[in-house]
DNA sequence: CTTCAACTTTAGAATCATTATAAAATATTC
DNA sequence: GAATATTTTATAATGATTCTAAAGTTGAAG
């Protein structure tokens, strides 16, 4: 059972083609157990430094908005300049690090919301996300 | 007892020289009772064109940042090119709708967390955040 | 009140993340 | 293996935010 064929599958499955770049891209997000959190910019490092291959900047944004729109990712609200995307799409909470600008998931049943309130008139409820803000101690 | 004479007192007592654009600042989020949330381009944009007032961008940017420095504003964190700022600082939560690109305040006791996780070693907890996202029914 | 250093404002330039463009390359269909 | 639809790419455009450095203002001290 070869990884690439799984990923050719998902995408297809989604009404991807299966480029070359995406697989590619894949193959950075999806193939390990680990989830993890990272910026675009971060992901095309890892795909120029670490797999010596150079996808277009424009390439990877797209990709990764596609893989959002479709599910395979999930964008973390924070505030700053950069978006955060999370491989973890499971439905789960996290820490920011203002600090280190870094996320840290939180285990979903971890944190109990009770009375969460009904959205207003004509609105639906798309996700709830809990951040919970932290720097190093003594600041 | 002149509201302009509590913003001075305000400003002065944080360190901040009450300049007259610092002022009409003040006026513009701090006037009235109710509490709103805002963009920078947004508040730029009241003091022009309802007070046809002229403060530089930059101004605007340095005065919400230091307004947010001491305390007297919070930025929101939502998915998004821009920054929201509020003008409630105590703790509450949103809903954020991303049609409207609008957030709505939720009373801080409306939502109880059970179990808050202890922060990571090093590391102390400086807020909570839980936004609830909505959209448009039928999307 | 004047003076002066420290602070602030400002217009405009710079930066940086993201999106748009449109021509060249590639993938799918027949 | 064409023809067609989609994708990639380099590059330009956009837009929010920050930087710069010159001109203006403020507050403290005399
Ligand atoms: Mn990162
Ligand atoms: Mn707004
Ligand atoms: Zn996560
Ligand atoms: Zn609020």
């Amino acid at each position: 059972m070869k990884e690439l064929e799984n990923f050719v599958k998902k995408l297809r499955n989604s009404g991807i083609r299966p480029t070359k770049q995406r697989l590619k891209i894949c193959e950075v997000l999806f193939s390990s157990d680990k989830t993890f959190h990272f910026t675009v910019n971060d992901l095309a490092k890892i795909i120029e430094e670490e797999l010596r291959e150079k996808i277009s900047l424009a390439t990877v944004y797209n990709t990764v908005h596609a893989f959002k729109k479709k599910g395979y990712l999930k964008e973390i609200s924070i505030p700053g300049d950069k978006s955060y995307f999370d491989t973890n799409t499971n439905h789960h909470h996290h820490f920011f690090d203002s600090n280190a600008k870094e996320l840290i998931d939180i285990d979903f049943n971890q944190i109990e919301l009770k009375n969460t309130p009904k959205a207003p008139r004509g609105k639906s409820i798309k996700g709830i996300d809990v951040i919970i803000n932290v720097e190093n101690d003594s600041q």
